[in-house]
RNA sequence: GCCUGGGUGGUGGAAUAGGUAGACACAAGGGACUUAAAAUCCCUUGGGGCUUGCCCCCGUGCGGGUUCGAUUCCCGCCCCAGGCACCA
């Protein structure tokens, strides 16, 4: 056995070991409980970075553990391989987005084997390959077919630089979540799926997800954004018609003085038609539709708008209000049009003084004597109170007023009460080349007509020339795009927009479970053993973006009859960005660490062993060179420990069950033991393998101390080989290199990665003394030792014989005495 | 502004159910081994005090409270990070 530990031969001889044996290939056993481990799947950039190499540790980790706790473990790897980046490097470094992303997939699959993870390879997944995108396809067909796909003219959120249209939650502070070019509005067809049909489902279930972090279900709640209102109508002055808005202060409707509307409002042209205001109106909506969405955020905007010339009509008090198109009203949330009450809408207010308008106060708030006056205002009163100046409805409270007021106006058909969501409909057209195609063709004569399930897949084709500009040549590439009609046989043109990248990601999770099954998507018995899965591991990056998208489409599957559960991951783990002097390591702030130097300098145990160390895992991990070279030391002494005394432990077997132990060897079968029970909780409740890691350091502490101390004891090298063995076996899902070349070592033919967690022993764990604490008055003021079965009063009793408590308590008169068994006395005076 | 987290030594972090604050490591300092260095091993390391004792006082963002006892629970405040934000 080599003296010193070096890691290169041990990784490779055991990395080779583990691919020839296809020991991690798993299969479908309904005798054995599945554990379904999954972590975020990486875009295949170019190489990993230290943010995959700590996921994919922690979900080895937990892997590992749970398959030598008896459970049928499914790990898979694949690539989430369409997207922008390959398209930007092909043209950069005039190659094919193919080649790019094949080549980076081989060099990346070959990183994270050289990481040691315990992957089953054979479930590989490219989601570039036509074998697995055809099958989105088809439920893009489904989803046709049952209206949850669907095709429409809207404004949508258009990044100049990447040509491309982006979803809500692909604009981050008004820029492009890429390239951070602002994002405008452009008016264009588009594919949606419809997201919003499944927006109660998706809200309630995360009031029921116990597994995942109480924070990402706050962010998705945040984005579902309910809110529960009213719609209501104003009819026009001039008779014809009416402006419906949503608001969820119907109480207020008698302070509503005027109405504003987006500059998008359908309504808009025709209310300005013909009138004096005309051509500012005109002038004002061009100047809106310009402006940046960053621009529209709060603050940086000054609320400004224009008097269209048309009036509508108060329904409660029959009051004329002007009609306003005001630049802060949205267009896309509610229906683009707001009554304004400027005496309780801190907007309104600010966009009633900018042009004079009526003011009118109609609620008094809870705890104020008087209700203000209009004119003395100073900002708008918000909160709920008791209605004012409100007819019939004066002295009602605000909340039963909203109702009411409602109610009342339902009667005549101009309310209603709804419920509005700020989540939409997810836009899925992107105007690219490297994506699935949308299986869709386009007809003169039959319109928009469905690829024939059998015709399907509609192939990317691969002898592209792509375009400088960084446009999908799709459009002008005529194989592709020229098409026949499947329903007349016709020329017809074929849609030539891809889908969004997050399609792919959706539903991903589900096909490892039968990668190669080529009869459907999913095959029903392997998909219904494996899903869901019980544990995700990913970037909190992620928290609305993919893992809406993948619950919304888990819903639509089920739906369509593809799977049995509602919620694709039963327990979500986000874990900590990867930190380095403070910053995100990123090209841009140069403090990248690269995987394979340091792989190459310590070994994968050492890099695997140091992000499992630095942090628990939901928290961001400092790099630190420093803390590498620490855990590479404790590899190196945890190895000699073994080399050092190899031929005395192998000479021995561990000790079973010890009788006659010096008080050391004792203590270290107790410590042995504890570790045990400690490495299994931390891993098994909370992820927390910092702590596992450091108990397990105590313990090979412990054992030098004891080869020292109990040098000549002929129990020694029994108690000694149970405390290293055990290291090991509890090490070896974080390091399993290293633990798996020393279970060798000592002469064990079985696999440590076949070996049973250990089980510790509750005999062991118990000690003849234990320690107690004597406080008086709350302060820690000795220690006692006293026989593990004293009773509460034998501790009394010793504590109050201890010198240097009697010296405290003195002539004082001892006034309660509280005793925590086993561990604590107080003694107050 | 609203909603989540979080604030503990020089640093990363422990303290899992209200019961020894600072485990484990990093860094720093001192020592041993060595011709020397590396490696390794041992000791010290929150602040202050003196009577140097396995002593005393202070100490977990700040101010209060509950409790025999609070890093942990409650109230108020400050700061940091993340999310949402003209959403009617």
């Amino acid at each position: 056995m080599e003296q010193k530990y070096s890691p290169k031969p041990i990784e490779n001889k055991w990395q080779k070991y583990w691919d020839d044996s296809r020991i991690f290939e798993v299969s479908e056993d309904t005798a054995r409980e599945k554990y379904y481990l999954l972590e975020m799947f990486p875009y295949p950039s170019g190489r990993i970075h230290m943010g995959h190499v700590r996921n994919y540790t922690i979900g080895d980790v937990v892997a590992r553990f749970m398959r030598m706790r008896g459970y049928n473990v499914l790990h898979p790897m694949g690539w989430d391989a369409f997207g922008m980046p390959a398209e930007n490097a092909a043209i950069k470094a005039g190659t094919h987005p193919a080649k790019w992303t094949y080549e980076n997939i081989a060099y990346m699959r070959n990183q994270l084997r050289q990481l040691g993870f315990s992957y089953d390879w054979s479930r590989e997944i490219a989601t570039c390959d036509p074998s697995y995108y055809r099958w989105e396809q088809l439920f893009f067909l489904k989803m046709y077919e049952s209206g949850l796909a669907y095709r429409k003219s809207s404004y949508v959120n258009w990044c100049a630089k990447c040509q491309t249209v982006l979803a809500n939650e692909q604009v981050e502070n008004g820029v492009c979540w890429r390239c951070d070019t602002p994002v405008i509005q452009k008016e264009m067809e588009q594919w949606f799926f419809r997201i919003t049909h499944y927006v109660d489902e998706l809200l309630e279930n995360t009031m029921k997800m116990e597994g995942w972090p109480e924070r990402v279900l706050v962010m998705q709640q945040n984005w579902i954004g309910k809110s529960t209102g009213s719609k209501l109508l104003f009819p026009l002055e001039s008779g014809e018609g009416s402006i419906q808005v949503f608001t969820t202060r119907a109480d207020t409707l008698f302070g509503a003085t005027f109405l504003s509307l987006a500059a998008e409002h359908p309504k808009v042209l025709e209310l300005c038609r013909g009138k004096a205001q005309e051509a500012d109106v005109l002038d004002f909506i061009q100047r809106a539709k310009q402006s940046k969405r960053n621009e529209r955020e709060a603050g940086m905007l000054e609320k400004e708008g224009v008097f269209t010339g048309s009036y509508c009509i108060n329904p409660m008090t029959g009051r004329k209000m002007p009609i306003f198109v005001a630049n802060f009203v949205l267009m896309a949330y509610g229906t683009g049009a707001v009554m304004a009450v400027p005496a309780h809408d801190q907007r309104d207010f600010e966009f009633a003084k900018k042009y004079d308008l009526p003011i009118q106060v109609v609620i008094k708030p809870s705890g104020q004597e008087q209700a203000a006056r209009a004119e003395e205002l100073t900002r708008a009163e918000e909160e709920y109170g008791v209605l004012v100046d409100s007819g019939e409805f004066t002295g009602m409270e605000s909340e039963a007023a909203r109702i009411a007021i409602t109610e009342f106006l339902a009667k005549k058909e101009l309310a209603e009460l709804t419920v509005q969501h700020r989540l939409r409909d997810w836009g899925i057209s992107r105007q690219r080349y490297w994506g699935t195609p949308i299986p869709m063709v386009y007809c003169e004569k039959c319109g928009v007509v469905p690829v024939a399930e059998k015709d399907l897949p509609v192939v990317l084709p691969l002898d592209v020339e792509l375009l400088a500009n960084g446009g999908s040549p799709l459009p002008v590439h005529k194989p592709f795009y020229l098409a026949t009609c499947p329903k007349c046989g016709g020329e017809a043109r074929r849609e030539t927009d891809t889908m969004d990248t997050f399609v792919e990601s959706s539903w991903y999770f589900a096909r490892y479970s039968c990668p190669d099954f080529d009869k459907g998507p999913l095959d029903k018995e392997r998909v219904e053993y494996w899903m869901p899965a019980d544990q995700y591991i990913g970037g909190i990056e992620h928290a609305v973006l993919h893992l809406l998208y993948s619950r919304f489409f888990v819903k639509v599957l089920r739906d369509l009859g593809y799977l049995k559960v509602d919620e694709p991951f039963k327990n979500l783990l986000t874990q900590g960005m990867v930190i380095k002097d403070g910053f995100k390591m990123s090209k841009s702030k140069g403090n990248v660490v690269d995987p394979d130097i340091m792989i190459k300098t310590y070994g994968a145990d050492t890099v695997r062993l140091f992000c499992l160390f630095a942090a628990p895992p939901e928290k961001d991990l400092d790099w630190s060179d420093q803390g590498v070279e620490g855990s590479f030391r404790f590899l190196s002494r945890l190895w000699r420990l073994v080399c050092e005394n190899i031929d005395k432990m192998k000479s021995v077997s561990p000790v079973g069950e010890a009788e006659n132990l010096s008080t050391e060897l004792s203590g270290l079968r107790r410590k042995t033991h504890q570790t045990i029970k400690k490495v299994t909780e931390d891993i098994r409740e909370r992820f927390h393998f910092n702590t596992a890691i450091a108990s397990v350091m105590e313990l090979v502490n412990q054992v030098y101390q004891v080869l020292e101390s109990s040098r000549n004891d002929p129990l020694l090298w029994p108690v000694a080989r149970e405390a290293v063995e055990a290291v090991i076996v509890l090490s070896s899902p974080m390091v399993p290199h290293i633990c798996e070349e020393l279970w060798q070592t000592l002469g064990h033919d079985r696999l440590l990665i076949d070996t049973p967690w250990p089980q510790w022993d509750e005999r062991a764990l118990k000690a003849e003394e234990i320690l107690i604490i004597v406080q008086v008055n709350g302060k820690l003021r000795s220690r006692i030792s006293v026989p593990a079965d004293a009773t509460d009063k034998d501790i009394e009793k010793i504590s109050f014989a201890d010198p240097r408590i009697t010296e405290f308590i003195g002539d004082k008169k001892v006034r309660k005495v509280v005793v925590v068994p086993k561990k604590l006395i107080n003694i107050v005076i």
